[in-house]
DNA sequence: CGGCGGCTTGATTCGAGTCAAGAACCGTGG
DNA sequence: CCACGGTTCTTGACTCGAATCAAGCCGCCG
């Protein structure tokens, strides 16, 4: 299950730095002044929920180790997963921007988790200082945006093959931003059905399919991508809308609205 | 398919006040300073693109009249409606945050339409002067983005009957916050079928069960809804996502952040 | 009048869901 | 070390909703 959990310490603070850089943010003291924020470290175990449904935010949580899932209780008693996180990520940064449609989403586990805990208050009083920080952030919830539209148009269109191969290549290409390399993904099939809106049945099909064809591993009992190239042409993955430093020239313009 | 087109003039800037107000926009002064940058006005007929693909923006524009679709083109020839817009809304303001994935999307009329163009530099110059206009286009910006993920929920789970009607509320609710009541549709079943991502005939088929059921009125060559309260309870519908107003407090808190 | 584009309708095909049962794995405790 | 129960993964048979294909129909405009 890991490759990812490693001994929650200094190390497991990397992922946050990584994810500050790949946001644009230059600065070294901007990024140790965020890290020193992060006090209350807690451990979570798989399944358990990290942000509950209706908890009003008094604090911004960030992920430092494992997977999470923003996801919503359908009336079915299912679940739809609105999108993954992974370490660096920040858990209710859109909760406090969009309160969610009918309040029901929250966050959760899905593999053992640290995560650490910062105040609102701190926040805000760093982000007064260090205003590059302030629009990291921002950009942290642009990213999300983008990669919330990508799943949709992934997710209404095409053939169940092409979704769950264009999902693992979001995958893939976020964890390598934060420095996982290796090609495994540690996410049960379950996870993968309900955030495809397909039956577990289907996604196993899907997976014995890609595992035959050579671009996964015959290593069943996980994920891991052995051939990259064929399962990017598989999904038309196009991974420019999780590339940030792409998208910053055009930030720079809607800045001098709201920002100044 | 009218209904919507009245006479462009000093009656059609109508809808943009409309929207600001529903923004949250109080101030009479700060709507007025944004409709004065209104300045070309331009007549588009249906079908063609009011915002193309790879087009960098100098201008913001704006939907005075009609309605158009924010999509994008597919591999097949087809393509995904991935937002309509209504008199009021801007078309282009996700385009200067968020360049889009592939650079394939891109803006067409639905109906004719009529719309008005802003200046950059000149917006740029009146929203240091008018900060709560600034703060008001941030939130169309949300609005946008909420929509969208609503969107996902939707298209993705349940039967097709269930998105459709979903689909119809919502550009109900829409109409009616800009002003246009009367429940009648003006969008052909074609742009229904690319929005929902479902086949012409069945998004038909789904119509005339409607029509059946007496929520849709017989009205062929238009759609028209004449029991709205059904048709809410088919498509398990929850407006609070449009509802700017009820958003507002946990936007504040965010603005401590960037904005000042 | 004669096209043409949007709507309607039926027949057929196919992908994906559901149900149901079996197999591989994991942690636990004897 | 092995037996046990729970969870996840696999596999097959069946069903059903929606896509596709293929005509026919209406109203509009030249």
């Amino acid at each position: 299950m890991t490759g990812l959990a490693g001994p929650s310490g200094v190390h497991a603070v990397h992922p946050v730095i990584w994810k500050l850089r790949s946001l644009g943010l230059q600065g070294e003291a901007e990024a140790q002044a965020l890290l020193a924020l992060i006090k209350r470290q807690v451990d979570v175990s798989r399944g358990q929920e990290i942000i509950a449904a209706s908890t009003s935010p008094t604090h911004l949580t960030v992920l430092l180790e494992g997977i999470a899932c923003l996801y919503e209780k359908l009336e079915g008693g299912g679940r739809q997963i609105h999108a993954f996180q992974l370490p660096g990520d920040f858990c209710d940064l859109g909760r406090e921007v969009l309160p969610e449609p009918s309040g029901t989403v929250a966050v959760a586990a899905l593999t053992d988790c640290t995560v650490g805990t910062i105040r609102h208050s701190e926040l805000d009083r760093t982000l007064e200082q260090h205003s590059e920080l302030g629009l990291a952030l921002w950009r942290a919830t642009m990213l999300e945006a983008s990669i919330s539209r990508e799943w949709l148009h992934n997710v209404s269109r095409g053939p169940a093959l092409q979704q769950v191969a264009h999902l693992l290549c979001e995958l893939l290409a976020r964890f390598e931003v934060i420095g996982i390399h290796g090609g495994v993904i540690p996410i049960g099939q379950i996870d993968l059905a309900d955030a495809t809106g397909l039956s577990a049945v289907q996604i196993n099909r899907i997976l014995q399919n890609l595992r035959k064809s050579g671009v996964l591993s015959d290593n069943a009992r996980a994920i891991e991508v052995s051939d990259r190239k064929s399962l990017v042409h598989i999904a038309g993955f196009d991974g420019s809308y999780l590339e940030i430093a792409a998208l910053l020239a055009q930030w720079q313009v809607q800045l001098k609205g709201p920002a100044n």
